[in-house]
RNA sequence: UGGGAUAUAGUGUAAGGGGUAACACACCAGACUUUGACUCUGAUAUUACAGGUUCGAAUCCUGUUAUCCCAGCCA
């Protein structure tokens, strides 16, 4: 209840109720590419895996599926690597790489062989689709199918002696030309690549594919619960196939959940790809981006990551998640943990008429008002401040608490103020505000009991540290980009998914360089200071506001 | 078109082997407030559709529809 029962707890609890495994047993794995970032879609994935082995004691592993030498890199490697231990989520049953079972894949293919399971196919890729059929086209047998045991086997070894060109032959696994499956139609095990591997070098030029290798690679790492996403379906029979006819005992065996789409967003690695390699936007961690990289930039926690997989639930169905859920889980943590702080992101100036010219007095605000042990901190207050140009209007629209003119309004932990002139520039922009405090109130209430509907925030000109803000926005401007067509993303582009602002003034606490904090400015969101711009800080999700200008 | 999967409020997840549809986010309406934050209160569903079994069905049966996945020597 309080933890997400899931379906796949459920398989669990009843393999460990029939006594098909202990507990400690239990042991899963997240087994990504490294061809790409990881994004909040994968971290669905590690989540599921890494969460079931805390839950019953069993183990975790990270395994790089690295089957494929042509779209692998160390640089993915290095990333996904850190972006999970970042994640927490600590692969406590060991970091393997599919390319370490190449050798194992070779000997059980040779067996498959002699069992007669297996065979060498000449059939070049184009005729390999035509006899393999489609969905309403019968499948035919490959001419070679039928190649007896000793030709396979030298045939194989040549093939791995890099005796034939690319493309020339693969080594098929015999189940059934003409399956429903068209997946079970003599899929190929290896087919040849004259390509150096990121971690094999030119040891090989033959590579297995995913569908022979996974099963393999999770039977010799002791996997009892395969967990991946639901477009696998369709794989599992090859899955139990392979398993089976290579004999592993016990064998894991693979369960599916639907994978997770977040509104406003894309998780195509290839289009993600593409923004980042043409320059769209500022490499794969831009805050914009659903990469664990961006999202850690931008300030998110992994808490808030895993709280908002874990609240979006696990099921069988593709479920595309309201990203408000996700701003929703980053706001509640940092509400709480967050320390306040005074931004003015767009500022106007106001001069307090009645106040001393060379006076300062502090005021304590609150670190964070829901957490008194977060304590307090001091806060000029001069004559002169800025405020935030929204908090003024000169003309108010309905039900607008905050400063107007001959309008009182608190000044946040100071003293409630009354703007008595507007002044204006030759182009009829104001420029300053002329206000009188009410100085017998303090930091406490009017004597007179008057109630102050709005406050507002401030910093005082003298002390003000500039900075640089830039606020985020969703990356598309349509909830479900799956709606569209891969070739017609770019017409969704949020073209306001990221604006700037400089210049602005923050309370002077702020000047000492506290780098990964994360505060509220007060009325303005969380932010966070960016890793990559000097003296800028991104905001990471806004503050909930139910005031909507316009009536 | 063959095979597979899924259908519960705007979104997502719940309702151990039939008994008044629950929770979260979003949204709307109020209360509170020295952050219009936080907090609190209230409102929102003929459970894809159509039949059937039953005193009673989201749960059982039959049929229909919609959406997604699969025709890489990618993963």
């Amino acid at each position: 209840m309080g933890d997400n029962a899931n379906f796949l707890y459920e398989i669990i609890n009843r393999h460990i109720a029939e006594g098909k495994y202990t507990p400690e047993q239990i042991h899963t794995r997240f087994p990504p590419e490294p061809n790409g970032y990881l994004h909040i879609g994968n971290a669905k994935a590690i989540y599921i895996n890494w969460s079931i082995a805390r839950r019953y004691g069993g183990k975790f592993n990270l395994r790089y599926d690295d089957t494929n030498p042509t779209k692998e890199s160390d640089e993915f490697v290095r990333a996904i690597e850190e972006d999970l231990r970042w994640l927490e989520a600590e692969p406590d049953g060991g970091i393997f790489f599919g390319s370490d079972y190449f050798d194992a894949c070779y000997e059980f293919a040779k067996k498959l062989i002699k069992d007669g399971k297996a065979y060498v196919c000449d059939l070049s890729g184009e005729e390999l689709r035509e006899y393999r059929g489609d969905y309403n086209t019968e499948g035919r047998p490959s001419p070679y199918r039928d190649r007896s045991v000793e030709e396979n086997l030298d045939l194989f070894e040549r093939m791995k002696n890099g005796e034939f060109p690319d493309g020339s032959k693969t080594l098929r696994a015999k189940i059934d030309v003409n399956s429903p499956n068209i997946l079970m139609r003599d899929p190929a095990l290896f087919r040849i690549r004259h390509a150096s591997h990121h971690r094999q070098g030119n040891k090989w030029c033959i590579y297995p594919l995913y569908d022979y290798a996974h099963p393999i690679q999770d039977a010799l790492e002791g996997i009892t619960h395969s967990c991946c996403s639901d477009e696998f379906i369709v794989h599992r029979p090859l899955y139990d196939w392979v398993c089976e006819n290579i004999g592993f005992d016990p064998r894991p065996y693979q369960y599916e959940f639907g994978r997770m789409d977040v509104t406003y967003t894309v998780m195509s690695k290839r289009y993600l790809r593409r923004l980042v390699e043409e320059g769209r936007v500022d490499g794969w961690d831009d805050p914009r981006l659903p990469t664990i990289c961006a999202l850690r930039r931008r300030g998110y926690t992994p808490s808030a990551i895993f709280e908002f997989i874990r609240r979006a639930g696990i099921d069988r169905n593709r479920a595309t998640i309201d990203i408000n859920l996700l701003e929703y889980c980053i706001r509640e943590e940092l509400g709480a943990t967050a320390e306040r702080r005074i931004a003015v992101i767009e500022p106007l100036k106001v001069v307090i008429t009645n106040y001393p010219e060379n006076k300062t007095e502090y005021f304590e605000l609150p670190n964070n008002p829901t957490n008194p042990d977060a304590g307090v901190r001091s806060v000029p207050f001069t004559r002169e401040l800025w405020i935030e140009k929204s908090d003024f209007a000169e003309v108010p629209p309905p039900k607008f608490f905050r400063l107007k003119p001959g309008g009182e309004v608190r000044l946040m932990g100071a003293y409630i103020i009354r703007c008595n002139d507007v002044i204006k520039n030759e182009k009829g922009e104001i420029v300053e505000l002329r206000c009188e405090a009410d100085l017998a109130t303090g930091c406490g209430m009017p004597k007179d009991g008057r109630k102050i509907k709005g406050t507002i925030h401030w910093v005082s000109v003298k002390h003000a540290v500039t900075a640089n803000v830039i606020y985020y926005d969703h990356l598309f401007t349509i909830p479900n980009i799956n709606e569209v067509d891969p070739s017609e993303y770019d017409a969704y582009l949020n073209p306001d998914s990221m604006k700037k602002y400089t210049g602005c003034m923050l309370e002077p606490s702020l000047s000492e360089d506290r780098g990964g904090v994360r505060y509220q400015f007060v009325r303005n969101g969380y932010f966070i200071k960016d890793t990559k711009n000097e003296n800028t800080y991104n905001r990471i999700v806004s503050l909930k506001d139910s005031y909507k200008p316009q009536a």
